[in-house]
DNA sequence: ATAAATTTTCAATAAGTTTTGAAAATTCAG
DNA sequence: CTGAATTTTCAAAACTTATTGAAAATTTAT
């Protein structure tokens, strides 16, 4: 097989693989492409090899740069922004974790430390059933 | 704080979360709502207490048992199902890991083996790239 | 300061996903 | 078998999310 449609599959199947895991599709497919990408490259590269809009490229870089995948590298010279990704995949992996760990799980302990507090007699079996499974969730998350 | 308040509150944080990892919102929903529920439940249970139609229940609970995380019960002297959810948390996360691999990891493993295999001059610092990060995810996947 | 290059924003639109609800299929008791 | 109860299916509608593209803002060279 051909570099050109390695390439190609890999962002498709990276693309795909990211909308399983609450990632937006493009956003995973730039994340692709500079994963691949030897040097940075610059939002007209990404608009061009993804054949999305501008405004597409801006946002998704802007959100892969939030979650600590992708810096903006300045080049000597050149007037536009480049961009690059952590190509050490253990370290995307960590920084991956450590994210969604503090957008998403971490706030829902918080609930459920409230809501562990719930009123009510132990013995009644609902009430009950709810502190148990909220108790081995928090257990379990920390 | 009620029960009927927290359960309600813990339904909705739950089914957010789950939006956040690719499972749809109800689905998530149905899975909270029979965690809590100290016996199993009928499909006209779940559609009363999260207002959804029959059919979404439905689809939802067989996506749940082909998950593994729910199991249809048979109730001696009921013409109805009732669904039962597997209350270890630690059971169902290991569950969820395993069908996520399954699912998910195992055929872009297989699909990236085959990438790997591309075509090109090793030295080529495009084949080469491509290359190393296809095997560094290939290596951490396995 | 000027203007060209570049990046950012965001309302409108497109695309994708979920939900409904009613009809069809199935199950089961008598 | 018959028919009532229950479950399943799936096309249409509702809802949600992603994308475009053009205008506004910003940056930089001169």
């Amino acid at each position: 097989m051909k570099l050109t449609e390695a390439k190609t599959q890999f962002i498709s199947s990276w693309g795909a693989f990211g909308t399983h895991w609450g990632i937006n599709r493009t956003m995973a497919q730039i994340h692709a492409l500079l994963l691949i990408s030897p040097d940075p490259i610059t939002q007209d590269d990404i608009m061009e090899q993804l054949n999305i809009s501008r405004g597409n490229v801006n946002m998704n870089t802007r959100d892969l740069i939030s979650w600590g995948l992708v810096d903006r590298v300045l080049i000597q010279g050149e007037r536009k922004e480049f961009f690059s990704a952590e190509k050490d995949i253990w370290k995307v992996a960590t920084q991956i974790i450590k994210e969604r760990k503090k957008r998403e799980l971490d706030p829902m302990l918080k609930l459920l430390g409230q809501l562990e507090k719930v009123d009510g007699d132990k013995k009644d079996k609902h009430v009950k059933q709810f502190v148990d499974t909220i108790g081995g969730i928090r257990k379990f998350g920390n």
